[in-house]
DNA sequence: TTGAAAGCGCTAACAT
DNA sequence: ATGTTAGCGCTTTCAA
């Protein structure tokens, strides 16, 4: 039996009350604070999270749901998120709905009552499900945006203007862009960086059919851009990239000799060979941001403010990393 | 304001208790069960466990403890572990302790009271802490083993054995180890299997320092590693053999013609090039069998039975895969 | 089969 | 500054 409130109380000769106060900070005199904790210390007292969260109406905990925690991107905004909480000493319910859409809207239901805030990373969900969502519970969209709803993206549109622009700075006139699954917020906003940089002419952007955005979608896509002939190609993330980098070294094509390869995300980008230029993304950042902007609008709900008390629709920037996977097309044939 | 079952239980017409057992499989009529959770599913109501388990004594919640979500390794774990919770309904708190040993402790103490059981993969706390923390929570350890603690294990020490035989088929003679942070069950664990498959000789060990556990540690392995002179490196897991691939390709050393690599784990084996020999350990098996046995755990320890209910020490076996980055030492050196 | 009442551990009025 | 009291939402005796 864990030791209680009571416990102390009685040890420390108090009130269960003036423990409370003591504890928590409210008002007792010093020395019957000091008493009191020291006891509480000595005894190893922790608070029932769920008995306080009654009464309070605050569970204490937050809650974060990923589509896939293998995906080193959702594994660094779950370590940004995880690192955040702990500092503000909530402990995180964490969800992996395995990329489903019906998944993602049954743990965002289950956890709605036992969490303050939900952080989502819900690609599949539709934008309905989670207006939805929002209106029943504090709601932090990570890497998606819905009009109304806070949330926290990086500037992906931008990233893929910056990889555009830097194979058509070295001279590629023809690139593939192999997507990952179709109609998520993600491949809507590389969309609009290809048109943006593709505005002025002088590169021409073709797509591929879409596939997983794992490393075995890689490999399947392979093949596929390679029978195009284009001279670079730009994959949905590094694992797609590192997937077409190792069946191009199959086929002994090599890269970039042969193959520009850009990736994104910047996650295991230097693990293949050679290693990935790619548009870094700052997940880890974006998962603590997303804990600061959440505990803001739990702080604002309890207030009853009608107001949101910030900006609630943030957007990190994106950066091109340019490594060893870029160059010039055919630089081998020049003299 | 979010449903209670006192509003289930007017809407229905009948009092809160039986509202509860309506819900809960208590002794009811067929027609108000019905009539119950007919209102119930109208209103959406979704129990607050917080109360429920102020009065059960049970959290309905799990907790899970692991040094690096970002490490491929332990998102399996975290994969495994999620997949099953969710499958018995129980939501569960990850705690990712950035590898330090004074985290875990304190991530076990916060998550004690939230939980029905933990889930602890800590390399680093002693065993005495782990020894203490068991005796106030049920606990079961992930990919460590301590005396009397209930744990789910891989055969790490066979997987290195295998590994060596592999070597030594091959005709290798002289393998560099690598080692990740001293010290560590998994660690212990890799020794023992070096000492089984060395112990008749015709092959020699030597240890190179320890690195950390990542891609980076490869890296600054590798140099190490090539100056030893040896024809075959086994590292402490996959991350640090593509680490040593990628500095190995830098300098011009070919793989697997002048040097083999045998990795561990098989979670990024096929990202680096040439595929990586590895050793395969089911990490995400071993998630869900923990949880099983947590969940039995549990259990008998609500039934107060002095006796746990079954085998409690479980090892997982595991097996070498064999890929392209082994081969017969100085292969090109042959006729 | 059902309802009334008690109480889990804690905090927030209110009283002192 | 401290104690007393009430009650958060739920389950579980105990009566009926």
């Amino acid at each position: 039996m864990p030791t209680t409130l009571q416990d102390v109380a009685r040890e420390a000769g108090v009130s269960a009350a003036t423990a409370s106060r003591a504890l928590t900070g409210g008002t007792v005199s010093p020395s019957t604070r000091d008493a009191v904790r020291a006891v509480a210390e000595r005894l190893g007292y922790r608070p029932n999270r769920a008995a306080r969260g009654l009464i309070t109406g605050r569970a204490g905990a937050l809650g974060l749901v990923v589509p896939d925690l293998t995906n080193p991107f959702f594994a660094d905004v779950a370590k940004g998120v995880a690192a955040r909480a702990r500092a503000a000493d909530l402990p995180v319910f964490v969800t992996d709905t395995d990329e489903e859409a019906g998944l993602e809207v049954e743990a965002v239901a289950s956890l709605r009552r036992g969490t303050d805030g939900l952080l989502l990373c819900s690609p599949r969900a539709s934008d309905a499900a989670l207006l939805d969502v929002a209106d029943r519970a504090t709601t932090v969209l990570l890497h998606r945006r819905v009009d109304g709803l806070p949330s926290v993206v990086a500037d992906l549109a931008d990233g893929t203007r910056q990889a555009v622009e830097h194979l058509r700075a070295l001279g590629h006139r023809r690139i593939v862009y192999v997507p990952g699954r179709p109609s998520s917020w993600a491949g809507a906003q590389r969309d609009l960086g290809l048109a943006a940089a593709t505005a002025d002419g002088g590169v021409e952007v073709v797509r591929c059919p879409a596939v997983a955005p794992t490393f075995a979608g890689g490999v399947q896509a392979a093949d596929l851009v390679l029978a195009d002939g284009a001279t670079a190609v730009l994959a949905y993330n590094d694992l797609v990239a590192v997937g077409l980098l190792t069946r191009a070294a199959a086929r002994g094509v090599r890269v970039p000799d042969d193959l520009s390869v850009v990736g994104h995300d910047d996650t295991v980008a230097t693990m293949g060979h050679p290693a990935l230029t790619t548009v870094a993304v700052p997940q880890r950042r974006a998962g603590a941001t997303a804990v600061d902007l959440l505990l803001r609008l739990v702080a604002a709900a309890r207030a009853s403010a009608a107001e949101p008390p910030c900006d609630t629709e943030l957007t990190l920037p994106t950066h091109l990393v340019v490594r060893a996977s870029t160059a010039e097309p055919a630089r081998r044939r020049r003299p």
